[in-house]
This record gives structure tokens, C-alpha cells and sequence, in this order.
DNA sequence: AGTATGACGTTTT
DNA sequence: AAAAACGCCATAC
């Protein structure tokens, strides 16, 4: 057995299942929600290791641009895009996701508003 | 205890 | 606008 959870990594792990098939919600937002707004490079850290143990919804993570935190040429890449495209969610052609559109919570969104989509 | 790693986020160059 | 710097947090070793 390994060293037992924290607190806030269960809170986390229980968050992200919560995460409606369609949605998605950023690192950030995530963190937030469990406690520590600025946490999100520890949920990225959570997320590889322990998505496939809890079984979690990891695609529905993205970053605070709406956009998939791997290089575009990884397999990781395509498979986690893939997965969202089976959920209905839309890329534009920046490859980003409208958080305002696609945002669990809409918070996270407002923020910094809709990803441009033309620049 | 200090360093390294991980799919981040915000501010400053 | 793009890139780098900096800050932040949880684990592994």
C-alpha cells in the first residue's frame, strides 16, 4: 500500500468525477474547488498518477486556455481530443474548447472570457 | 531535508 | 504577441 492520500488529493479525486460527460473544467478551477486555488501543478501531478487507480475522467482536465496541456503530436494528445469529440465537445480551430460553451462551472471561464477564436 | 518531476497559472520581459 | 520568469502545490527519491 502506498502512502494513504491527503486530504485534498481525495477532494480532488472525488471533484473530477464529478465532471459531467460533456464538460470540462480546467486545472485551476479544480484546484479551487478543493481548497487551494493555487494548486493546479499539483493536480496535474495527481491526474498522471492516479487517474488510472480511481479511474478518472482525466480528458475532461484541461488548461486555464481551453486547451489540452500536451504537444499536439503526442499520442496523449489525440487520444485525450478524441475522447472529448466522443463527448461532444467542440475544438475550434485554435484546437480550443469554449469554456464558456463547454465549462463545467462557468467561473472559470469568466475570467479571462472566451478563448479568441480569431486573432 | 533538499532536489526533481508533473498534463498549471499569472506576471513580466 | 510570444517567450521566459516566477510562483505554487503535492508527491517521489
Amino acid at each position: 500500500m502506498k502512502t494513504p492520500l491527503k486530504d485534498f488529493t481525495k477532494k480532488v479525486i472525488s471533484i473530477v468525477k464529478k465532471i459531467p460527460r460533456g464538460k470540462v473544467a480546467t486545472y485551476g478551477q479544480i484546484a479551487a474547488l478543493a481548497g487551494k486555488p493555487h494548486a493546479a501543478r499539483g493536480i496535474s501531478w495527481i491526474l498522471h498518477s492516479q487517474s488510472e487507480e480511481y479511474k478518472l475522467p482525466w480528458q475532461r482536465v484541461i488548461n486555464s486556455r481551453g486547451r489540452i496541456s500536451f504537444r499536439r503530436k503526442s499520442p496523449q494528445y489525440k487520444l485525450q481530443k478524441s475522447l472529448l469529440v466522443a463527448e461532444r465537445v467542440e475544438f475550434d480551430r485554435d484546437e480550443s474548447v469554449s469554456l464558456i460553451v463547454f465549462g463545467w462551472n462557468k467561473k472559470a471561464a469568466r475570467k479571462r472570457g472566451a478563448p479568441r477564436m480569431f486573432s
